[in-house]
DNA sequence: CGATCTTACGGGATTCGTAAACATA
DNA sequence: TATGTTTACGAATCCCGTAAGATCG
């Protein structure tokens, strides 16, 4: 049993029981007074009982109408609180977004990002989530973040990877270690030197591994945060390699950075979103921003 | 800014929004495929917003989508609700009736009445008030009676009067008193007789007023309520004249009830409601529920 | 008789269903 | 290739506005 009332034909109704007159009513809505006649008669019909009780000189409601005034009114104003919360949404007034971003890509390059992010659409609510790039894809997956960026393709048949940006590796090292001043830096020249790496599970180290076997490398240490590895190398314990991306950790009074020119030696940062879902139009509007400040190419 | 979302464009997104599929939940719109993916349409671009990721093998809700589900079925669900309270009140499964009744009325041949409509319509709230004619008046004309029974005509113009019965007079007495046994009543018979009287504001009062001049009485006492009288004149103290309608309280073993034969001696009972205002689905019942159920225009 | 609601009716927009085209796994 | 959505299009329907008719004070 389904009524199939129209919004035209409560938003008539309110008029009428308002202004008592179908000329006046019919005018509010912008119709001309016959149609409006038509649009309450099939109000009144589709009810099954007559809402006015009208004369040419009177209008009044009946009992019926006078208890589905109030009726009508909180569904329609239910309604247009509805649609104007959709239009919100739609025109980015308000929202959410979820991203999952790598640890060293939420510290440096995302904050600004997100800070333009949230310059232009204020009511956007943000989920960030700064973890490794298998929790990254894991969140997408079950749908808690929007898209990610992270170290490593998706597998899974419903997830989609595009290349966001390569990430160049960077020597680290204290200003008065001889590689700092090295004409030439050669991977296997740094090998030699006492060297400080991050755990196993960082995409850094994986890439490190399969460019350098580790058993050629002189593994000072292993630890888990860049920052420590930061502070591992001010105090002269060794030498590191990291990415571009994270040498904002590494901008210390005494500390050099330099390139290495490395074939093969690229850590690429994919963006992961799934496949055959579009994004709502706060993550869309997040995304196209993300894509526009991808981190300059030639960085490292 | 009004949104004109019908309530078809939101029982098809539902339908689709369950079924995933445009065949089916065409189908459950009784709708061609095409004409139902028309509407789908309607209302993305009513929104501006895609509301469903679509291609030949998949029906996905968008971000967008999946929020408006949940608002769409609250929607739909308010407006059903609404909808089959107003046809419960229109088919009387539901409602209020107001009526106010004079107090003999109320006590004798009310209850029957309320009785059968009760029955018929369970779930219609009932709300009698039982005052004398002139509160009977300004309860229907301040609306907080549907209609009413009373002795007297209404004068104000918002008000309609109709004739409802006419109610004869009866001399009550002992069954051992000498008029108990007369061969023919006439009132001035009855004038020089102990009687007890009614107060000067009831209608019955004002009928034999206007019958038999005050002064012609012979008036023993004047009471409130005519179980009052009743216990009088069982007592022996006098007689006295009531309606037929009120002759249920004499109705005890020592008390006899006659009928007077007194030309223009006949209480008129008048049907009272407001003109130019329909009745409630309810208060129609009843109405005319009261008007097939009116008392025996014989009885006296 | 004047203001106002209802009825009558022709034109235009909307919406329907059928059939063909198109897309995807 | 099979299944399922979109496009195309003619037909039926619905809805609107103008004009005439009816009604009440």
């Amino acid at each position: 049993m389904q009524m199939d009332v129209s919004t035209r034909q409560l938003r008539a109704f309110v008029a009428l029981a308002q202004q008592r007159n179908f000329t006046r009513a019919a005018a509010r809505l912008h119709l001309s007074q016959p149609a409006f006649s038509a649009l309450i008669r099939s109000l009144e019909e589709l009810l099954g009982v007559r809402l006015f009780d009208r004369n040419t000189r009177k209008v009044e409601l009946t009992p019926e109408g006078e208890s589905f005034e109030e009726v009508a009114q909180r569904l329609l104003a239910d309604f247009d609180h509805a649609m104007t919360d959709v239009r919100d949404h739609v025109a980015r007034r308000r929202g959410r977004v979820s991203l999952a971003v790598l640890p060293s890509l939420a510290a440096g390059w995302l904050p600004p990002v997100l800070s333009e992010f949230h310059a232009l659409y204020p009511g956007i609510d943000l989920d960030v989530a700064d973890v490794l790039s298998e929790d990254c894809l894991e969140r997408v997956r079950s749908g808690s973040a929007d898209f990610a960026l992270a170290a490593i393709r998706a597998d899974s048949p419903e997830l989609r990877t595009e290349v966001f940006c390569s990430d160049r590796f960077h020597l680290v090292c204290r200003a008065d270690h001889p590689l700092a001043t090295a004409p030439v830096l050669r991977l296997r020249d740094l090998a030699s030197h006492p060297f400080v790496q991050l755990a196993r599970t960082s995409s850094v180290r994986q890439y490190l591994d399969a460019a350098v076997h580790p058993m050629q490398m002189n593994t000072l240490m292993e630890v888990e945060q860049l920052a420590t590895v930061m502070g591992m190398v001010r105090s002269g314990l060794g030498i590191s390699v990291v990415p571009a991306l994270t040498l904002f950790h590494f901008e210390q009074p005494g500390l050099v950075t330099r390139p290495l020119q490395v074939a093969g030696l690229t850590r690429r940062i994919f963006l992961i979103r799934r496949r055959d879902r579009s994004l709502s139009a706060a993550a869309q509007a997040l995304y196209e921003l993300v894509m526009r400040k991808k981190p300059d190419e030639q960085a490292g």
